[in-house]
DNA sequence: CATGAATGAGCGTTCATTCAT
DNA sequence: TATGAATGAACGCTCATTCAT
C-alpha cells in the first residue's frame, strides 16, 4: 500500500506470466518459471488463480485484453471514411509492432488450443472480441459513407486472417523488406474492399 | 527388411510422432508418449534420433516433407496461366483441408519455433522448401504469359501469409461459411495480382 | 447467540469434522477438506482447536460421545433380566444400523491409534467408557437376578470385540443374509453366558 | 544375482512396504517413507508398479499371500474332527500373534477400505481368500464326522468377526489376561457350534 | 473473530536421459 | 537391436501452520 493506484498482485503476476510465456514459449513455460519471473513463491500462484488451468484461463483473458486494448484504443478517434478504412488495419498492425512478445504468445495460446479444450474456449473469446471492434470499426465506416463489398464475417475472417499470417511472418523473420510490401498489398486491398462511395 | 517397399523403422517412428503431437499438442508430447503412439520403447527414440532435440529437428523434416510432398504433386500437371495462377493457391489449401493433423502440427512447431533457436531453423526451412516451390510455380506462369504485379518475395509472403492465416481459422473454428467466402475472395485477389496478359 | 438451544461453533465444526472423516476417510481428511466440509475457513480450526492433533484429539472425544450416547439412552429403562440379557448386544448394534458414519470414524482412529500414540490415549478412553457403562448394565443385571458366567472384563472383551468384528463386517459388506445370522448367533452366545438364575 | 533363490525385487519392496505401513500407519505413509524402508529410490516404486494405486493393490495382494500362508501351512496336517475344530481358530490366532505387524496393516487396509472403492475390491479379495480357507477346512472338519449346526457362510462371518475384533483388541491393548480369557471362551463357544458326532 | 498473504515441507508423478547387458 | 534398471531434475499441487492486520 505505498502508492495509492498500485495495480493488483494477480494482475501482476499475469503480466508476468505473458512475459515468461515470452520469453520460454508456452511448451516450456513451467509454474515455477513463472513464479520466478513474477518474483513470487510458487505456491502463490495457486492462492491466486487455483490450479495451472486457472492460471492459463486468466493469462489468456489477459492477453486479450492487452490485445484489444492496444487496438481499441488507437481506433477511437478515427472519424472520416478514408481514415478509418485506411488506418483500421494500420493500427491492428501497429500493435503487433508495438507488443510482438504479446502476440508470440497469443499465437502460442492459438496452437495449443488446437489440442486443448479449455484453452480453445479462451482463445475463441479472444476472436470474438476482435471481431466485435472489427464490425464497430465496420459499423462507423459505414455510417461514414463506407461501402464494404464483403458481409460482415467475411471481412472480419479476411482481417483476422491476414493479421494471423502476416504476425506469423513477423514472429518467424522479423521486420523485412518483403513484409513490408506484403502489409502494403494486404491494405491496399481492403481499401479496395471497402472503398467509400464517393470513389464508385 | 522381409517386402521391398517396406518404410524404415526411424520413418514410421517419425510418422507416428507426428501422430502423437497431432494428438496431445506439442506442449503436451513427451518422448514417452510418442514412444508409446509408436508402438517403441522410448530407448529406441534415443537410439534412433540421439536426443529430444534430435528427434524434433527430425520431425520437423519430415513434416515439411508431407506437407511439400502433398504440393508439388498437386501442381505438377498445371500448364495453362489461367490454371497455374487459379490452381495454385487451391492446392495449397486443399492439403490443408485433407491434413489438417499435419498442418496443425506445423503450426505448432511455428508456434514453438518463435522462442527456440533450433526449431527456428528447421521452420525456416520449411518455408524455403514452400517458397521455392511457389516460385516455380510462378515462373512456370511466367512463361505461359501470366503477368505478375508483384515480385517474387512479395508474392511468396502474401501467399504463405493467406495460407497461414487461413490455416489458423481452419484449424480453431473449422469449415465455417465465412471460411469458405474468405478463402474465394482471397483467391480472387491473387487471381487479380496475377492475371494472364491478355486481360490487359 | 440468537437462540437458546444453538449448538456451539466448535462443537458443529467437530460433527462436520466427523461426518468429513466419514466421507473421505481418515488417511484422506485434510484440514482444508475439514474446513470446507464445515465451511468455515481453515484457520478457524486453528484458532478453536491449536494444531491437526488437537483438532484429532477432540474429534475422538466427540466420536466417544456420540457413540455412548446413543447406546446409554437405550439402555437406561432396561429392568428386568431377561431384557438386561436381551437388550444390552441389541442396543450396541442398532447404533452401529444407525449410525453406520460414525462407526466407521470409530474404526478409522481405532486403525490409526495402532501408529498414533496421542490417539491411542484417546481411543483407549473410548472403550474405557463403553467398558464402564457395559458394566453398569451387568451390575444392573445381577441386581436383577442374572448370573453371569464371566467375570467383568472377560465380558466385556468379548462383547466389545463381538461388536467391533461385526461392524468391520457391516462396514466392508453391507446387511448380508449371514451377518444377520451370525448376529443372531452372537447374540443367543451371550445370553448362554448369561442366564437368569431361574433357568438353571 | 548374488544367490541362486533370491526373492524378486518387487516382493522385497512389497514386504518392506508393509513393514512400512506397520510402522507409520496407513494414514500417513508416503510413498517416499516407503521407498527410504525399502532402500529403493522413491521412482523405482512407479517404475515396478506404476502409481499408488498399483502400489496399494500390490500390497494389498501381498498381505493376503502372507495373512493366508500363516494359515493354510497351519491347518494342513489336521486329520481329527476334534484337533480341527480346536486347531481351527488357535490357528488363526496365532497367526495373529506371531505377525501382529502384519494384522495391523490388514486393519489399516480395511478401514481405508471403507471409503476407498479400489481398496474395497482388494480387501474383499482377502476375505475371500479366508472364506475359502475355512470353508475348506471345515469341509474336512465334516468328512471327519464333525457336525457344524450352522450353514458354511454364517460359520465363516462368526470366525472372521471374532478374529477381527480380539485382533483389534489385540493390537489396542497387547496381550491382556481378558483377552487370553475372551479368546477361550470364544473358542470354546466354536466347539460347541461345532461338535464331534459322537457327543450328541 | 475474521481475513489476505505467506511459508517450509512434502506429496505423487513425469521429464529426458543413461548404464549395463 | 533390444531390454531391465536406474537417475538428476522438475513437474503441478497440497500439507499443516503462521504472520499481520
Amino acid at each position: 500500500m505505498t502508492t495509492a493506484k498500485e495495480t493488483s498482485e494477480p494482475l501482476r503476476i499475469l503480466d508476468a506470466a505473458i512475459d515468461a510465456l515470452a520469453e520460454y514459449g508456452y511448451a516450456n513455460c513451467s509454474m515455477q518459471r513463472i513464479a520466478d519471473h513474477a518474483e513470487v513463491d510458487k505456491r502463490m500462484l495457486h492462492y491466486y488463480f487455483g490450479d495451472r488451468n486457472g492460471l492459463t484461463v486468466q493469462i489468456a483473458e489477459r492477453v486479450g485484453d492487452r490485445l484489444l486494448a492496444g487496438f481499441t484504443s488507437a481506433i477511437e478517434g478515427l472519424s472520416g471514411p478514408r481514415e478509418i478504412a485506411a488506418a483500421g488495419f494500420e493500427s491492428l498492425w501497429e500493435n503487433v509492432v508495438a507488443e510482438p512478445r504479446l502476440h508470440a504468445v497469443h499465437l502460442g495460446l492459438v496452437s495449443a488450443a488446437v489440442t486443448d479444450d479449455s484453452l480453445r474456449a479462451q482463445v475463441a473469446r479472444i476472436r470474438d472480441r476482435y471481431s466485435e471492434v472489427i464490425l464497430q470499426l465496420a459499423e462507423r465506416g459505414r455510417k461514414a459513407g463506407l461501402e464494404l463489398r464483403l458481409n460482415d464475417e467475411t471481412l472480419v475472417g479476411l482481417i483476422l486472417a491476414g493479421l494471423n499470417g502476416l504476425t506469423v511472418d513477423y514472429l518467424q523473420r522479423g521486420e523485412t523488406e518483403e513484409l513490408t510490401q506484403s502489409l502494403a498489398e494486404f491494405q491496399s486491398w481492403l481499401m479496395q474492399l471497402a472503398r467509400p462511395l464517393a470513389d464508385a
